[in-house]
DNA sequence: TTTACTTTTAACAAGATTGTTAAAACACTA
DNA sequence: TAGTGTTTTAACAATCTTGTTAAAAGTAAA
């Protein structure tokens, strides 16, 4: 067993999957085209992954496992102020999106709600963290008692999710190029953070 | 020429062809389901649209059309306060999505740019109403000057559509059904509008 | 070098999918 | 009703796509 060259071509595989997967989806990729851009033979696939279903699952279970726990690392350092955890999170957050698609997840799920139903129940627990702990702060009069937790969970999500997702159409919305929206889009955190603490802090006036 | 039935043949196949396509994606959709989903031959599909791309810009187009008009209908009511035509946008926009799904456009645009590129070009400068509108209110010093118009475009649009995009994901991560999914969204517009109103305003403290 | 095992390939098979076509069914008018 | 043009269908053809397989190439140890 030539564990050295299986790994390389097995992980080949993988890196082409990867690519043809996220940009074309399960419906649009084609197994010719993973394997020429992994530079192989067809056959090679399905003596690797047996099917494409099965090979897609694959990739979609890693990408579940890199996302998944991102929504979970919520309580850590109990000492922080909720301000900064917010930071901190929304920053981290579209750092990671920048990197991985979330539309890839989103339209696979959609194509068959089981991927996520079925792939992703020991992280269900988590993903009612963020929510948990708002509730929290709401008792605690830490924040405005007159938001519901779950729409500042939507709001956040929308905010930093959906303007990675539609770059396409927002740079040609507003007239810029695709270099212009990324520069457009560095100082976005700080506003996106900025503008949620600013509606979860008690009112002043 | 039998006007009566050719029309409603063509109808027919036109309500299967938006929703099969709407739900699978180009890639995804068989000629075979639409046709089935329509009650006719197969072969009518070619006889009334040529072929399976020539039906489909005839779907994507249609959605182009219903679509792009929205984001134009800016600057109507020039006495009209800024806050309420805000409000007022922002309802129509997240009743026109519920109906209308955003992500067709969304998947097909990635899937194939030149979708956008080449067939909304008459709508562009509209798009960039909102943008100018708000630079002027800026000027005006109505609201404050030191937001991005383009972020505010942004983020307006994010809030907008991706909580209809995302339902299913976002139903199953807060724990709740559907049908309390929608429930919860009952609210949301306003929040929106309140959300971005209280971004704009000048701080008073 | 021979042997046993793993990896890779070329060729093939089966089925799915789009598109074509000739003829049947239909509708309307003379 | 006969004739003309339109609509619809069944059958077919061509191509694409996934998956299989037998044999070749490679690797490492006895």
């Amino acid at each position: 067993m030539n564990t050295e060259t299986s790994i390389s071509t097995e992980e080949a595989i993988l890196v082409a999957a990867r690519k043809v997967f996220e940009s074309k989806g399960f419906d649009g990729a084609r197994m010719q085209e993973i394997s020429d851009r992994a530079g192989i033979n067809r056959a090679l696939l399905h003596y690797y992954f047996r099917s494409k279903d099965k090979m897609f699952e694959r990739i979609f279970d890693e990408a579940l496992e890199r996302f998944m726990p991102l929504l979970s690392t919520w309580d850590q350092d109990p000492d922080e102020s909720w301000e900064l955890k917010l930071k901190r999170f929304i920053s981290t957050f579209i750092t990671f999106l920048k990197a991985n698609s979330m539309l890839f997840l989103l339209r696979e799920i959609i194509r068959k709600p089981e991927l996520l139903t079925s792939r992703s129940k020991k992280y269900r627990k988590g993903l009612n963290k963020f929510v948990l702990y708002f509730e929290r702060l709401k008792q605690e009069r830490q924040i405005r008692s007159d938001v519901d937790s779950k729409h500042i969970y939507i709001i956040m999500h929308s905010l930093c999710s959906f303007p990675l997702m539609n770059a396409i159409v927002f740079s040609y919305s507003l007239r810029i190029s695709t270099k212009e929206y990324d520069e457009l889009m560095a100082g976005y955190p700080e506003i996106v953070s900025n503008l949620l603490i600013q509606m979860l802090k008690h009112q002043n006036n």
